[in-house]
DNA sequence: CTATGGCACGGATT
DNA sequence: AATCCGTGCCATAG
């Protein structure tokens, strides 16, 4: 009656089931949660269970079998990208949060984005049911700017707990992103933040010494005297300075991730990913891990005894339940659609953007949607409904909306800015329009002076040669 | 007179 | 069909 055929040919490709392929892949992870949730609360004939667990490493699985994680990398060739589908392990751990009077339900699901639900979330898998509270307290006491002012002895005694326990939780939170969120000061947020990145990538080794015990000196940016302090050279200090201010923020919470400038709608700076880009090894031909994340841990299926059961059911009901298993099943094909035409978006796009995923912003590779639509043999609508509103993380841990893959013009913004930063003398417009001409990208003064715009550059007779011009000073 | 920003038009993209 | 983007023309500031 049921079968599982995969692609295209489904049974009755009934205008329903379009319909809701595409309203499907249009919801980012959390809407498709909701929905999910309302669905199984809803519907008897959908099963979830939770049991599929990747047997080494325990993670849990859409579907049963090894995760990818654990199985070894088959797949060496260096424009490929693994590409997977990841569930939301938090998923469970989020429901329990829940029940924290400190959160109702309609807030979490009113802001879903604001900043104390967006590091619980995170932190909630790692945290025991003892230690939300403190948790929640915790988040909900910091200041705007993502720091925690109240003194840590003051939570303790208002849980009756030990301090250390407190410190425990903080210092969770702090490797949450935004990383160094919940720290007591700037300093200490930028020493988190520095330990974090150390991980990853190599630091200059006077970093942390800097921070450590010339915090005033820098922030004040004399660099002379701080230069004094540590025995280096000022040259040494300006390049130590800018690595901070390139990698480091002092206040967690006003975040300038991706590339968001000046405030574009506030409220979105706290996106969840629902892709996870990550390089499986250090080389410059590393593979490429590419884990879509997926809303529902375990299983959703219809449920088999549910099948079984329509055919005795009592008349009055065989309607209700027919329409009950139709909606499910058509709801489970739809959700493996939706996968589906991830996995295979998220493979081509990974392999043309490679460079831009490791490399940076210089080298986008400018492509439309439609050709993307192209090269996948699908409908464009469905490449924009697909990509429309989800959010990726790099493996540089920024987040970008996955439209940044589609910009037109973000190579020539960056060719542009390059050239301003190192320019001697301040150049007009126009002259900046010559040497990007020069240099192969065909752009009339008008737009050079939007693309100014954007970057947040002021015009010429306002820069000053030499200095960094950088937009969030 | 030169450098820039505003408005609006037309073609491309979604 | 609706929206975005690059560009030309013109007004204004310096």
């Amino acid at each position: 009656m049921i079968l599982q055929t995969h692609t295209t040919s489904l049974r009755p490709l009934t205008t329903a089931h379009l319909a809701q392929t595409m309203t499907l892949l249009e919801l980012n992870g959390e809407q498709l949660r909701q929905k999910i949730e309302a669905e199984l609360a809803s519907n008897p004939a959908l099963e979830h269970f939770d049991e599929a667990r990747c047997p080494t490493c325990g993670r849990a699985l859409g579907s049963p079998g090894a995760c990818m994680f654990c199985r070894p990398a088959q797949n060496t060739q260096s424009d490929q990208a693994i590409v997977f589908i990841s569930p939301y392990t938090e998923y469970s751990a989020y429901q329990a949060v829940d029940e924290d009077d400190d959160y109702s339900t309609e807030e979490w699901n009113a802001q879903p984005e604001d900043l104390p639900g967006f590091v619980l979330r995170q932190i909630a898998p790692d945290l025991s049911s003892d230690d939300r509270p403190l948790a929640a307290h915790i988040l909900t006491s910091l200041d705007e700017d993502g720091l925690l002012r109240t003194p840590l002895i003051e939570i303790a005694h208002y849980h009756h707990v030990p301090i250390s326990r407190v410190e425990n939780v903080i210092h969770l939170i702090q490797r949450a992103e935004p990383i160094g969120v919940g720290s007591a000061n700037p300093q200490q947020a930028l020493l988190t933040q520095l330990e974090v990145l150390s991980e990853t990538q190599a630091v200059p080794r006077m970093a942390r010494c800097a921070i450590l015990e010339g915090m005033d000196l820098l922030s004040r940016r004399a660099y002379n005297e701080l230069a004094h302090l540590l025995g280096i050279t000022v040259l040494e200090v300006q390049r130590l300075a800018n690595f901070i201010s390139d990698n480091l923020n002092p206040y967690p919470a006003r975040a300038h991730w991706g590339d968001i400038h000046q405030g574009v709608e506030a409220s979105r700076l706290y996106i969840s990913p629902d892709v996870i880009i990550t390089r499986q090894n250090d080389t410059p031909q590393t593979p490429l891990v590419v884990e879509i994340l997926s809303p529902y841990a375990g299983i959703l299926r219809v449920n088999p005894l549910f099948r079984e059961a329509i055919s005795q059911a009592p008349a009055d009901k065989a309607d209700s339940w027919a329409s009950h298993l139709e909606q499910a099943s058509l709801l489970v094909k739809c959700i493996q659609q939706r996968n589906h035409t991830m996995v295979r978006l998220m493979q081509v796009l990974a392999k043309i953007q490679r460079l831009f995923i490791l490399e940076g912003d210089a080298y986008l590779v400018p492509i439309t949607r439609a050709q993307l639509a192209e090269e996948l043999d699908v409908h464009e609508s469905t490449v924009s409904r697909a990509v429309s509103g989800k959010a990726v993380q790099l493996p540089n841990r920024r987040i970008i909306l996955l439209d940044k893959f589609f910009d037109r013009s973000l190579q020539i913004r960056t060719t542009l800015r390059e050239l301003i930063d190192n320019e001697v003398r301040p150049m007009s417009d126009t002259e900046l329009a010559n040497k990007l001409i020069q240099r192969g990208y065909p752009v009339a003064r008008r737009t050079v002076a939007k693309y100014r715009a954007m970057e947040g550059i002021l015009p010429a007779r306002f820069r000053n040669p030499g200095v960094k011009n950088s937009p969030n000073e």
